[in-house]
DNA sequence: CACGCGTGGCT
DNA sequence: TAGCCAAGCGT
């Protein structure tokens, strides 16, 4: 509610700076989404007069709208009679139509299939699918006794429902590793630096870090100091896993350009990501 | 177009 | 504890 307070038309959120929204994201994950929510808001403010298109494929040309979200709006708010597909409609299709392969290589068929079914009303269907599919049609149990479309379901026919959708294949994490360097000049105040616009957390606040490496190597300092091994953080993406160990010292700021110090009461207000507020943790701030 | 994206809740 | 999982968008 801090965001909506904070911009709480379109233009507001369009004429806001991308770093103050940033901040406000600090911690929620996937920051692209935070930097495609604040181009939508500019591209609807620039491009269609603050007011947003009322169709789904108008919608869609939007920054960080995508097909579910472009089709749910256009349901929802402007009754247009399009097929909403998320997560758990796929799976409630997937179990209707026993499908054979993973969802994600039968997108386009559970689409069609589905479009031919929406009646009018098409965002209250769109809705009510969701709703089944959240609360009867769930993900590790079907409740079929009380399912409405359950007469037509091959996967009830086949006798265990709960065998779709079929998973695709998962690749194995790599690991990652590196070092990471917390630095406090005399009066305590700590070193930070963004992190490139794209990306991995991007645009996010950071404190210095080696290459993240299969091989770590070793620390090569970025300024003269006292270094104190801090001991080590592990952080799981979604694709990998990152172990980085942690160093400490105090340093002489003038070794240092292109980041800002940051008094530690000060850090809670930064768009720090959860992996760099262990960093900080682990280094004994915050 | 298969993959990358971050975090928190659940087991 | 550590591993698994989630929902949808962009490239």
């Amino acid at each position: 509610m801090r965001f909506t307070s904070l911009w709480p038309r379109v233009e507001d959120l369009a004429a806001a700076p991308l770093d103050a929204v940033l901040r406000e994201w600090a911690g929620l994950g996937y920051y692209a989404r935070a930097r495609n929510l604040h181009a939508c808001a500019q591209a609807v403010v620039r491009d269609h007069g603050g007011v947003f298109p009322d169709t789904a494929a108008g919608l869609q040309t939007l920054p960080g709208v995508g097909a579910y979200t472009s089709a749910a709006i256009a349901a929802i708010c402007f009754d247009e009679r399009i097929a909403v597909l998320d997560g758990n409609l796929d799976r409630v299709l997937a179990r209707y139509y026993a499908l054979p392969v993973p969802v994600r290589n039968a997108k386009d068929a559970l689409r069609g299939a589905l479009q031919i079914a929406v009646p009018a009303r098409a965002g209250d269907f769109a809705q009510a699918m969701m709703d089944l599919g959240a609360t009867i049609c769930a993900p590790r149990t079907a409740y079929c006794l009380v399912c409405p479309i359950q007469p037509g379901c091959l996967a009830t026919r086949e006798g265990a429902p709960e065998r779709y959708p079929i998973k695709p294949e998962k690749a194995e994490k790599p690991v990652r590793r590196g070092h990471a360097f917390v630095m406090t000049d005399a009066s305590g105040d700590v070193y930070l630096q963004s992190r490139p616009g794209k990306g991995l957390l991007g645009g996010m606040t950071e404190v210095p870090t080696s290459i993240w490496a299969e091989d770590a190597g070793e620390p090569i300092y970025p300024a003269t100091g006292e270094w104190r091994h801090r001991g080590q953080v592990v952080h799981v993406f979604t694709h990998f896993r990152l172990e980085l160990e942690i160093w400490s010292a105090i340093v002489l700021p003038e070794a240092l350009d292109g980041g800002w110090w940051s008094e530690p009461a000060a850090l809670k207000g930064e768009a720090l990501p959860t992996l760099f507020r262990k960093v900080l943790a682990q280094a004994g701030l915050g």
